[in-house]
DNA sequence: CCCGGGGTTAGACAAAGTCCAAGCGGTTGG
DNA sequence: CCAACCGCTTGGACTTTGTCTAACCCCGGG
């Protein structure tokens, strides 16, 4: 859903709204997240930025990714236990989770509705409701 | 909502029943697990099984959590980013999982409903749902 | 006896992520 | 022009969680 390809300069001005200063790394790491728009692990974004030329540490990634999810502009999933994946869409979703290949699927929250949820444990305050649909690959293929 | 405390000899009756031979070791970390029914991660299991005096090492630790897991007689959750914790509850239900203090609570199932799901994507089959309700520690208390 | 197999083990190893002290580069003030 | 500063980046050491391997122990048959 999205037409023209992504410029530096428009992730340059997106980074500025969310008061984080426009690097050459930070906006090559940011590239990487919403040029294809995917969740992409640590070390994926990592080798895509490191892929051509450019030359980004392993620290940079993390501090990157760090900050990117303070100000909001990316989030976070825990859903494999090995690697933590990003998520460029920071929209209310929720996700298929292929527990076999471990692919990741958007599931847009409008329709989504979960209901008869108990009232939350005293002295907390709700953060947000994450809805893992996990699946398999089926065994019988037609 | 357990009233007797445990006895080494139904857990053992348990395993048996989840075609698990039950040996020393597998006994007390199942102990531990179900004893107080919480969530716990491998490094707290292998904690409290040695706390007293009995020796079992980490490789035992993590061989029979993987073996309960396929047996089902336990379940996994992702959560933390950190380390993975297990759950000796194996009756559907969801979690309230603090992200400040890793504190995680369980849910019922009964009175939850998800609704307004899509299909499931081509090629798959469901495996379960899981919803995680992310919450804080309230920041103004009273 | 000897053998075989399931279970256990210490310790080496792997992978993800954190930490730290040094370096770099651009800005500011004298 | 220089110096001091400050935010950003960096290599590499380090930590932590979990896996692997090869040896070992124990027990039950033949």
């Amino acid at each position: 859903m999205q037409f023209q390809p992504i410029t530096r300069e428009a992730l340059a001005e997106r980074l500025r709204r969310h008061r984080i200063t426009p690097t050459h790394q930070r906006i090559e790491i940011a590239y990487a997240l919403f040029e294809r728009g995917e969740h992409l692990s640590a070390d994926q974004i990592l080798a895509l930025v490191n892929a051509r030329h450019a030359e980004t540490s392993k620290a940079t990634v993390y501090n990157t990714l760090k900050l990117f999810l303070e100000r909001g502009l990316i989030r976070e999933l825990i859903v494999d236990p090995d690697r933590v994946f990003y998520d460029p869409n920071t929209a209310p979703h929720h996700h298929f989770y292929d527990v076999v290949t471990g692919e990741l699927t958007d599931i847009p929250a409008e329709r989504v509705r979960v209901e008869g949820l108990p009232p939350l444990p005293a002295g907390t305050v709700a953060d947000g409701v994450d809805v893992i649909v996990r699946t398999r690959p089926d065994p019988l293929p037609r």
